[in-house]
DNA sequence: TTCTCATGGTGCTATAGTAGCATCACCATG
DNA sequence: CATGGTGATGCTACTATAGCACCATGAGAA
């Protein structure tokens, strides 16, 4: 399986810009004009422009009515394409619901640039469908989610992209993400306390990581026995992650 | 709410050809060579052979052993991020849920050039999260939620649609697909019988129709009252048709 | 075994498409 | 009213791209 990063002769930089135009303003959430964009990605806006105008043309983006940009029609065929291609959700939702009796969150994501994606994150006290992509993004550096899919990258590959542009990572953040990472490395879970009532633990899918899988909202102030509790969830994620790439890679 | 079509100044073609492709190899749902691809789509097979390579290098395809392009690891992250932006089946299932106690297959599907693409398709034998994902595109004008999304349709529109290209109907299915429409337009759904056993009716979501919502293998044939039942399944998806739609748009 | 054909991929270079500057119309704010 | 920001376009220099020619490889047929 090949992974990402060798460029062909003559690259298409125009494919390129577009598609990270297209992914930045899903990401956004939220219309978005085209100096905005051209500013938050450093493309000159003239250039951003012409790729929001050919993404509405091929229904992919709108505009509204203050001529801002948000997701258009197409993306629905896009959602219903790439959801059947990745196949991840629906090998995913069968594990994810027995993980459900643990009276946890449970969340499915990837990672996108700096942050992580939600395909799935929901408990049993709403419906399996309540939790379909039910999460905005998250940053990737706070994510257990997030940490787990960057400790299985190559060392540098992921401080790259931590350290890169304008929304790169502080001393004290990377510092932080790569204590998390070596001690992912180490439990083969990562575990990020957001509050001592609230810590999440993941273990990612796939090697390389394709996406990661958590149980959230941990409350650790109750458990006596701390480490066995954590010990036996990250068991079973890591036993869900096993059948999933199964499912997935027939591995 | 601006519907595609209107090019800007200086659309970009690469993005345009690089969408397609990228769309088409995971229509395909199995390794595809460039040659095969620029045939496919009437594109020069070294300028689609740039495109893909990019789309390699940039996650979203991957090469084969065999130097065949399939989807790569960045899908996941396109499907996660476009469930979240369309928002359509999270929005859909609760009400596909509650059409399942029909015993009947309940389809959530949008039109892609000239097929169907399904998000859902499943039955209440099987979990709701069976369903996701689990249906492999059909032709457009055989289909019911193609039917009714193409009845929703600027007439001209859908015409050029289904009668350009190599993959165009024939004269006969034209005229099928026609008088199909006719009758979705009078009815307010649509209807194809695949065989006495199996009917399938479709309700168009959306004005533009963004996807349609169906039953499937319907078998009238244990039917007495068949207009009163027909009716009765048309009314239900018309009337969780409008709960979608309320929830998507606000309207 | 050899030959043929199809494949994916690249180099080269002409050129068409694109990038970016300048400009415009419009809107919001002070 | 002036100012500043916006999205969009025209223009044109220029460069990224398109397409031809070629290569290496593999599969199938004779």
């Amino acid at each position: 399986m090949r992974t990402k990063g060798l460029l062909p002769a003559q690259p298409n930089q125009s494919l390129i810009k577009g598609i990270l135009c297209l992914q930045t303003m899903i990401f956004e959430a939220r219309p978005i004009g085209t100096r905005e964009l051209g500013r938050r990605l450093n493309l000159e806006h003239t250039g951003v422009n012409r790729l929001m105008g050919t993404l509405a043309a091929i229904g992919l983006a709108e505009k509204t009515a203050d001529c801002k940009y948000q997701a258009g029609p197409g993306i629905h065929i896009l959602a219903a394409q790439s959801l059947q291609s990745s196949r991840l959700l629906a090998c995913a939702l069968p594990y994810i619901r027995t993980l459900m009796d643990e009276n946890l969150l449970v969340s499915l994501g990837v990672l996108w640039r700096k942050h992580v994606c939600y395909l799935f994150h929901g408990d049993n006290r709403n419906t399996l469908e309540n939790g379909i992509g039910a999460s905005k993004p998250f940053l990737a550096f706070k994510s257990s989610i997030g940490t787990a899919i960057l400790a299985s990258m190559d060392r540098s590959m992921a401080q790259r992209l931590m350290l890169q542009g304008p929304d790169r990572l502080s001393k004290d953040e990377m510092n932080l993400l790569n204590r998390r990472v070596n001690d992912t490395i180490r439990n083969g879970y990562s575990m990020v306390t957001h509050n001592p009532a609230s810590t999440t633990i993941a273990v990612a899918i796939g090697k390389p990581a394709i996406a990661g899988l958590a149980f959230a909202n941990i409350n650790l102030l109750k458990i006596k026995d701390k480490r066995g509790y954590i010990k036996r969830l990250s068991g079973r994620l890591s036993d869900a992650v096993h059948r999933i790439e199964t499912d997935l890679f027939g591995t």
